[in-house]
DNA sequence: AAGAAGATTCGCT
DNA sequence: GCGAATCTTCTTA
């Protein structure tokens, strides 16, 4: 759920992936910086950063405070504010909108000052109650990673073609 | 101190 | 399919 000005934007998670304490490709592995210091917050906090030059990416911090590990949100089904969505992004695919981290955020509005923020509180930014039964989940491996790569801890709803990468339905 | 790689996307071929 | 965009961190000298 996002907030911003008088407008409200929503949708579904329907894609994460999971970067757990010691992962090799999680951005603590090589201790505290500047950029990762949010992801050290309790369960339930942003974690918002650029990458590529081009990208924001957001995650929800996933275990006690000080250990350092999240949940990157890689895809959502728009439900709230889809015109609103489509002006942000410059697309008027509705698949096209948040299939994928960097146009989640660019669909949300998201950027490095929504970095620290608590998801469970009644803010800009947070997370809702489902709206409907969740499919089938399905587990592959991550995307875009050279290291750990072979660990199944991507997770995505069945058959949704709001999923970014492969679509399988089992 | 400098270069390469990175949890990506877009436009062009 | 490939390269550019271009910020932060890590690696190597």
């Amino acid at each position: 759920m996002r907030k911003t000005g008088r407008n409200r934007i929503s949708g579904r998670i329907v894609e994460t992936e999971a970067y757990p304490p010691g992962d090799p490709s999680g951005h603590v592995y090589h201790g505290r910086t500047a950029r990762n210091q949010s992801l050290f917050l309790d369960v339930g906090f942003a974690y918002v950063y650029f990458i590529y030059g081009t990208s924001y990416m957001l995650n929800v911090t996933a275990e006690e405070p000080g250990v350092g590990a999240g949940v990157l949100l890689r895809a959502i089904e728009p439900v709230d504010g889809i015109d609103l969505m489509k002006r942000l992004r410059k697309t008027n695919k509705l698949t096209d909108l948040a299939r994928g981290p960097g146009r989640l955020a660019a669909a949300l509005e998201i950027d490095q000052r929504l970095d620290g923020v608590d998801l469970c509180a009644n803010g800009p930014l947070w997370l809702g109650t489902a709206v409907r039964e969740t499919a089938h989940i399905s587990t592959t491996v991550r995307i875009g990673i050279t290291r750990e790569v072979g660990r199944l801890l991507r997770f995505f709803e069945a058959g949704s073609p709001f999923v970014s990468g492969p679509h399988s339905t089992r």
